[in-house]
DNA sequence: GCCGCATGCTACTTGCGGGTAGAGTCGCAG
DNA sequence: CTGCGACTCTACCCGCAAGTAGCATGCGGC
């Protein structure tokens, strides 16, 4: 999968292999190879995947489409780092919420406060919007089942709260859908310089989905509006 | 706007305006145009704008791509169409639920569930991946502002809800965009032949959103899982 | 000083898809 | 049967952006 990219690593070398000098550049490599995603992450949530350009992108680096291409094997394959670049937090919050101690609501409150921290970051759009078409088949499925890992983890936390006690009785499946929809969104409205911030954002969307939307008091049922019923 | 197609309807007759053939034709013309717009939310939904071409869309309905010119100016509009086809629904919707005698929560619900119905149409991906990137300046910003438009019903609403006392107090601009978002994505999940028809989608949303997630009795706070708390 | 490799460039090819020109067909009115 | 307007087609144009070939540069090791 990597072949296109001329990097053919020392591994075929005896184990106690020279060339330090080789390792520097490496990192070298890696540190542009990052800024290349990240301005490409960038620009596909400015102007969308189709109409970003991989000039674009080079210009924004004050570098050359073929430098990109040396990076990078193809312009699919830079929508897929910027996804997995963007991943990488949620999964590692769901993983270590997973081995936490306390209650599932309070894990998935965690969780729920890294997924919207992730999809308001330069990667946001990527995740949310990656996937569907714009993708070999091939890549598509490796998406999908990264994200329908998403999916289960947050579909098994609520099961877990239902269990302890600690969520009232739903449909999991359901649930985890109203959820990711209501955090995917955030992609779409936020911009930074917001007045709010992502982690403020996930604590008001935690506690929408928490407390829910009925009064708490019971007493404030009775008032009704003006109108007087005119047509049922 | 519409100059590009060769309509030039006879208003400029006198009033008692022969030809009763036109608007048989003209009818049909309608259809025919419906149509396309149909199979082209279908293709994009299906396969994206960007990877839908003019000629799939007439290859889907059996004509060739300059018949579908001859129907729609370009492809821009093609996607205004459909975004404004799906939208309808949810502005009547809202409409009407703003002249109802009901509880403003009762009113939400009723627009919940046509948000829902609208989304899980044909149209639906059009509403939600429209706007963005992709169309002109001034498509964009009619379409921004009709959404807008959406936006700005149900944080009425749920202002309205607080007055009445049907609605939990809450930070309208965030609770809005929670409901929006868990609805929209809708789109991207739903497929026909789903298990759960729209309107029970619609209702699970409606009763998360409502009743929250937090356990509706209080006895059940205590237990706690299995792990004592090892690393802090 | 010279080799080799990593890196970057200029200058191309290529194909796809939006959009158009203009000719052909059909049905109806006079 | 002629002429017109609605409609549809075949055959094209053209621009853009993905991706490539192949040369230039600069550095580190010998």
């Amino acid at each position: 999968m990597e072949k296109t990219n001329a990097e053919r690593p020392p591994e075929h070398l005896p184990a106690g292999s020279p060339w330090p000098a080789r390792r520097l550049h490496q990192r070298d490599r890696d540190s542009k190879r990052v800024a290349i995603i990240r301005a490409a992450a960038h620009a596909f949530s400015e102007h969308g995947f189709h109409n970003t350009s991989i000039d674009m992108i080079a210009r924004a680096l004050k570098i050359t489409k073929p430098t990109v291409y040396y990076y990078v094997a193809n312009k699919e394959q830079l929508l897929f780092e910027c996804f997995v670049a963007g991943l990488k937090r949620i999964r590692t919050a769901m993983s270590r919420a997973g081995r936490l101690p306390e209650l599932a609501s309070e894990r998935l409150q965690l969780v729920i406060s890294n997924y919207a921290q992730a999809i308001a970051s330069e990667y946001g759009w990527c995740m949310v919007r990656a996937e569907d078409q714009d993708l070999s088949p091939a890549m598509s499925a490796q998406i999908k089942a990264l994200k329908s890992e998403i999916d289960q983890g947050i579909r098994r936390l609520l099961r877990e709260g239902m269990r302890d006690g600690s969520i009232q009785r739903c449909d999991p499946k359901m649930t985890a859908f109203a959820i990711a929809g209501a955090l995917n969104w955030i992609a779409h409205w936020y911009r930074q310089n917001q007045s709010m911030s992502p982690r403020q954002i996930a604590a008001a969307f935690a506690s929408i989905f928490y407390a829910g939307l009925s009064p708490r008091v019971a007493a404030v049922k009775a008032r009704r509006p003006k109108a007087p019923a005119a047509h049922k």
